[in-house]
DNA sequence: TGAGAACCGTACGGTTGAGTACGGATAAAT
DNA sequence: ATTTATCCGTACTCAACCGTACGGTTCTCA
């Protein structure tokens, strides 16, 4: 998720079709505005006026583009999955470093994300559409689980780790990891501090791999 | 949590001033039909009118008596941490019993009722409000750890575990039983069955009892 | 038994926001 | 240069629901 970009309004307020280019810059735009008032006011804060206006679009932009209300948010759930997915590919792509390392930074990162404002935003507002739930889960854990299972897999057939079962082990090192963080975090507690996502992602990695017999 | 009882109706409409013993039995049938229709239909069925019809009341006795739609939704996590408290407090009493069967069965009841319908229910719709949120978490995973913190705390005095931190152990029992379950079912997934439960509750509390070194 | 409090049912006002419509403006396209 | 699609801004309709008001009813209490 990272920070979030304030929305570029420096250019001259456009008129008129957009080119292919800036249409989609735009279109990040309105998504960057979304996002933010959905993390500082909640889902109710996002309202389509309010998103014309912080965007300098017009509604009627808003809804040819993404249909309705639901499918600005489900948009705006698909870009962070996608940005989650590549990231975690990324990580999970270099098999010569020591897995330990890739997998505490792997951890940090899970808990970076899960307890950012933007990720903690979505998560509520996903909360009370069970069609946005589903889309958060399939576009989130169930996009980024197998990635890690898949390099967790590796790591069992090159004989550098025991591990019988990826995916069950993938759900024990999430929940070593994140344990009661991101419950608590989406009920309105403060994130923990960089500090103490490294200590912790490396102190759940120490456990994982003792539970793995390693 | 527990199964959701059906609203008692059976009785003839009552009207006039109740006795004390019956207004607590009503403002009972009118929370659990908040919770029912939380339950099936999101924060968004919870309406006043709604939950006045359900439970046979007036929109102006439920004002009356819980002051505004978030005092009703406030008065239904309410009730659900109280239920929760004195279950875990029942649960962790009896120090006689094999440490291991103890926290088999909290780990058991923490996965049954953190993805039981109603609990559920009562996290999502107070994912949208910072003040149900926090009294969610006041009298939910605030008020339940301290307990159970209290009996780790015990094992270890009395030599029966070493647990020097049990704050920081009781957040690792409760990752190594929740790990991925309670978001992925908060977002839509079936909960797990009562087999796989105690299943888990039990895999979790050996693994617990692996990573203390006992 | 009379009085009054409490409750039901319903109706009403006020507000809010989703989605649509439309005129005016601008830039791409040819 | 003219055309045309696209976009902005705003106004409008429609529906839902919160909170309140009020008459009618029934039970409690003195």
């Amino acid at each position: 998720m990272g920070t979030i970009a304030s929305v570029n309004r420096s250019t001259s307020p456009r008129r008129g079709r957009l080119p292919a280019d800036e249409r989609s810059r735009r279109e990040a735009d309105i998504l960057d505005a979304a996002l933010e008032l959905l993390v500082d006011g909640g889902t109710g804060q996002l309202t389509m006026l309010a998103v014309a206006k912080r965007a300098g679009a017009s509604k009627e932009t808003l809804y040819s583009w993404f249909g309705d209300r639901s499918g600005l948010i489900r948009a705006l759930i698909e870009r962070n999955g996608e940005r989650a997915a590549t990231a975690v590919r990324a990580a999970m792509d270099d098999d010569g470093r020591d897995p330990r390392d890739v997998l505490i930074d792997h951890a940090a990162g899970l808990l970076r994300l899960l307890t950012s404002p933007g990720s903690v935003a979505l998560n509520r507002a996903a909360m009370d559409d069970p069609e946005l739930a589903a889309a958060l889960l399939a576009g989130g854990r169930y996009r980024v689980g197998p990635i890690v299972e898949e390099y967790l897999a590796r790591l069992d057939e090159t004989g550098r780790l025991p591990i019988p079962d990826p995916a069950a082990a993938y759900r024990l090192l999430y929940g070593l990891t994140i344990r009661d963080v991101q419950i608590t975090v989406l009920l309105g507690d403060e994130p923990p501090s960089d500090r103490t996502i490294t200590d912790e992602a490396a102190l759940a990695v120490d456990r994982f791999f003792t539970l793995l017999g390693a």
